[in-house]
DNA sequence: TTGCATCCTGTACCCGGGTACAGGGTTACC
DNA sequence: GGTAACCCTGTACCCGGGTACAGGATGCAA
């Protein structure tokens, strides 16, 4: 019996691996639930909250470090540091950086497709190619 | 002596890491080149061209594998498979369907901001938050 | 022929976010 | 008290695109 989810249990509701509970555990971002008295974590319900939003900060495009920032920045309330307005607010310029890098690319894809560009060493020898051999965007296409 | 560049030429004018050019050798993407009595390795300047290419194409999003099956996709003409254009046709979309997904994030991000939130874990409980813990895009926030 | 720059090989490591596996120990139920 | 089902630990591996390092061997000029 003893009271609190098993590591199965939580992962099974939270949607995620159960090594990822311990990953997670690691990383800072989950803290390190009681165990039992062979040695097996019992969570807190509250853990599923937690894995819920983690995975949210992480399709809002947060690293696990910066939710993991996050985070405790919500434990630690009451000193005065940016909270999470702030960082959502360097993580839009990023994404929009992001973005704006994505539609020079689909917008070269688009012109060298119409152009009928069909073999690249060709086309890089072909002065008349739209393709911009030099150049493009800035560095990290990631 | 010899004709031919040596590897840190070609790196230089191509503006490229040295271990750069052994990597790519061992990807398929660069041509073994010749070599000297002593094994140093000896390219054609054509070499520079094709590094320039390789880059351009990842520029564009293509992966090291596709860009390779890009390569030879133009050595072996003839062949009538789908050329360069059918690829960046399907490039493009799947370019257009990442930015469908950042232009989401973003949009969630500016709600979130403008509506105040300042802490995750008081956002998930608070049902008038407009950030959604349950849902958002599909997966895969690459 | 000496000396330094350059290059060679193989192997290991980096980032981020996990996943997998081996070889045990525990819990829960009948 | 047997026996599944579950969980524990440590460690290694995956993806993609490289980079770094150690310990030798060459290349080339004076």
């Amino acid at each position: 019996m003893s009271k609190g989810l098993r590591s199965g249990e939580v992962a099974e509701a939270a949607g995620v691996n159960m090594q990822t509970l311990r990953y997670y555990e690691r990383r800072g971002l989950l803290a390190e639930p009681r165990r039992s008295l062979g040695g097996h974590r019992l969570y807190p319900p509250e853990a599923v909250d937690t894995l819920r939003i983690i995975k949210t900060a992480q399709r809002l495009g947060f690293t696990l470090d910066e939710v993991a920032d996050l985070l405790d920045l919500g434990r630690r309330r009451h000193t005065h540091e940016a909270g999470l307005k702030a960082r959502a607010e360097v993580k839009l310029t990023e994404v929009e950086a992001r973005i704006s890098d994505l539609q020079v690319i689909a917008a070269t894809l688009r012109t060298a497709i119409s152009a009928g560009c069909d073999d690249l060493a060709a086309c890089a020898a072909n002065p008349c190619c739209p393709i911009p051999f030099t150049g493009l965007t800035r560095e990290d296409p990631t």
